[in-house]
DNA sequence: GAAATATAGTTTCTTATGTAACTAGTTGTA
DNA sequence: TACAACTAGTTACATAAGAAACTATATTTC
């Protein structure tokens, strides 16, 4: 009889990449969530605008890794909780560009330090150049996972 | 007027970790859907049931980050399917033990190599202390967003 | 040894997510 | 300039996933 194939899942790396990414995904979301009543994709798509003001959506998929209904439902969400506004962009009428409100803009300088906060603390005890470290393999896992396009 | 807060979201750890695994997730799932009708939660029982046999739905979760919920879902599609069975354990009737059945033993036996392939594709170009000190990496990362428990 | 508490697992209800279809506007082309 | 092809964004439909409630069995406690 063959050998048995066999594969321990605790040791699978998409395994442990999964738990772990939803693991600190739920922490991250409770922050969101609890304190400002965002979903991670509504918080994606403040981030990006805190970044860069009047995006168009298809910017925002681009940037967020989102697909476009969910940036749309996002931006419906953050509309109507008056983070966010939207005016046509003048010379092409598909489009309409994002902005912050005021009140994004403060929520946004609120969350901000929350979440540098959380990552410092998941980033605790490595060095820097830990930290480089874990970048560059980061990266080199995901040019081979999708050769095809950059995904960050 | 303070310094405006400011994030950039391509460089933040938890986005990074959350846009990859789920890039790698998709890729598994393909080949677990495509070729087999799988989805990953139902691979991931079937993964420890290949590993030990005879498991109660209970060690299963705790053996594969799922709820309750998720691996009795998983089970029904999996027996349906033919690739598991389930009967009552002695002792405890509230408890079943599951196991692969020959069809499910069959298909675990062509899934495992497909998936360390797909594993192995990833780490290429990573040497072995590379990725000793990934796994190091995200074992520290995983003790931080969940000191209060083990994640796998 | 009966009542309360806890555990294993399923079902139900609600909400989230993905895909496809659709609307509206723009660009290319003959 | 009309018609085809394309792009931005939304809506609708189907499926997935999470939370809570529920069933059935075991265990604890008084």
């Amino acid at each position: 009889m063959a050998p048995t194939a066999s594969l321990r899942l605790s040791e699978f790396l998409p395994y442990r990449l999964s738990v772990l990414s939803n693991t600190i995904s739920r922490g991250i979301a409770a922050i969101y969530d609890e304190e400002f009543g965002l979903t991670i994709w509504q918080w994606r798509v403040m981030a990006v605008l805190g970044e860069t003001e009047g995006l168009a959506a298809v910017d925002v998929t681009e940037r967020t890794a989102m697909d476009k209904v969910a940036v749309s439902r996002a931006v419906s969400g953050l509309i109507e909780a008056g983070y966010v506004e939207r005016h046509a962009a003048q010379g092409d009428g598909r489009m309409s560009l994002l902005h912050l409100t005021a009140a994004g803009k403060e929520t946004y300088e609120k969350i901000v330090p929350l979440a540098q906060a959380y990552e410092e603390k998941l980033l605790e005890g490595l060095g820097t150049t830990d930290l480089k470290t874990l970048l560059q393999l980061l990266d080199a896992l995901a040019d081979k996972a999708a050769p095809d396009r950059r995904l960050w």
